[in-house]
Formats: C-alpha cells, structure tokens, sequence
DNA sequence: GATTCATGCAACTTATTGGTTGCATAATGA
DNA sequence: TCATTATGCAACCAATAAGTTGCATGAATC
C-alpha cells in the first residue's frame, strides 16, 4: 500500500468524518458508524473498504454486527511525512531568503 | 477549500511526486516539473491546476515560463489536522486500556 | 523577421469513484 | 420457531478524473 492511497483515502468528506469520529470514539460499530453521512450504509460500507485497504481501519466481524477500529500508526505515517516535506520545504526558504539578503549586501557595494 | 480537498489533492502518486520534488528544490518552472513523471505536459499540468485548487501549490506565469511555488502553509495544515487525529485516537486508547487494567483488577478481587 | 521554446486551452476517450437498489444470510430475542 | 437486526454481496448508473492529441499564442533567440 503506497502512501498516496491513504492520503487518497482520507481525500473525501465522508471518510474524513468517519475517521474524525472513529478518534473521538474508538468502539464504532459499521452500522452505527454509516448513519448521519448523508450514505446508505451500502454506501458507507464502499467508504469503509476503501479505509480498510488503506490500513487506516480495521473491520472486524464478531456476531451479529462488525466493529470498525482505527489504526493510529497509518495516520501518524501520513502525518509525519507531510510534515517533513514542510520542513524540507521551511530550510529551502530559509535558504533562498538568506541568498536574497545576500544578494541585497552584494547590491550595496 | 475543504481540508478534504487538500487530501485528496495529495493522493495521486504523480501530485505526490511534485510536490516531494518541491519541497527539496522551490525553484522549479512548470516544464521541468513536468518531466519524467510518465504523463504528457498536459497531462501534468492537470495534475498542477489540481493542486493549485487546494493551494498546495502557486503557479506564477512570468515571460515565457510559468514558475511552481510550493505553499508551506497548506502542507503544515494537513499534517497538524492527521496528527490531532491520531492524538485523540492515542488518548482514547489509553483510556481504553486504563479501563481494561482497570476490569481485570475487579476480576482479581 | 523567422524560428524555437514554454506554455495555455479545448475536445475527446476511458477508467475510476461514489452512489443507489435489491436480495441473501447469519445471529439475536421473544 | 419466527421476526428482527446487522450485515455482506452484486448489478447497475451517473459523475468525475486521468490521460491523450491537436492547435494557438506570446516570449526569447538568432
């Protein structure tokens, strides 16, 4: 599973509420979790497949009814490779501003 | 712009690929930007305009070239909202686990 | 001025996505 | 056992996305 797919998974309103939910209550079932989406819960089980193959939840059938569970170290991967791409990006600025300023004093001689 | 957008904008392996090429070099037109990623120019360039949506990226048309500036601001967004995420998840778990020690010590008595 | 370079824009095709309805099935509870 | 509940699976549809080719145009260069 490549690190695109789960930004691409985390790229739509519904799943996006849904993991935002799962965070704040970790003991989701799938049908509880599919309602107040504006989906069926048809609809709302394609979502959850969707996270599933992005390893950001796990579907676990037990029963009558299946319990949806968040996998923290998948979004703490997302998480922190964009943030080193921003700081990756913050030393390049800084590099290009100090060149500026450089460039500035050159002008003054 | 929704904060779904930007997601969404960063799950495509090719936009992923720019905006990594960004972060390690600002200074790019959109030509060379646009090379050896497996699409046409125009192809790319879609991919650009895309991300130029979700003001990942600022396209700055000058004379005859068209320079790609990557927004820092965008990226640091997307990854404070995951690992916020990721910390209720985290606060949650172990208040889950709390809860559990909790049980089996009530089982012990 | 003619040529080359870098780009923008439009039309079109195909694949993927998001959504639905309908039906089947296994587990619970009365 | 019978009704209800929670779910899974398949077929189908419409909209969006990804990609292409072709052409137009303004800027640099010779």
């Amino acid at each position: 599973m490549k690190l695109a797919d789960t930004y691409k998974a985390l790229g739509d309103p519904v799943r996006l509420k849904m993991v935002e939910r799962l965070s704040k209550n970790p003991a989701y079932t799938l049908g509880a979790l599919s309602k107040g989406l504006g989906v069926t819960r048809q609809g709302a089980r394609k979502h959850l497949v969707i996270l599933e193959n992005a390893r950001i939840v796990r579907l676990v059938p037990g029963g009558r009814e299946t319990k949806v569970l968040l996998n923290g170290a998948s979004l703490n991967k997302a998480s922190s490779f964009i943030s080193e791409l921003g700081r990756a990006w913050d030393v390049r600025l800084e590099a290009l501003r100090a060149f500026s300023e450089q460039h500035v004093e050159s002008q003054d001689l």
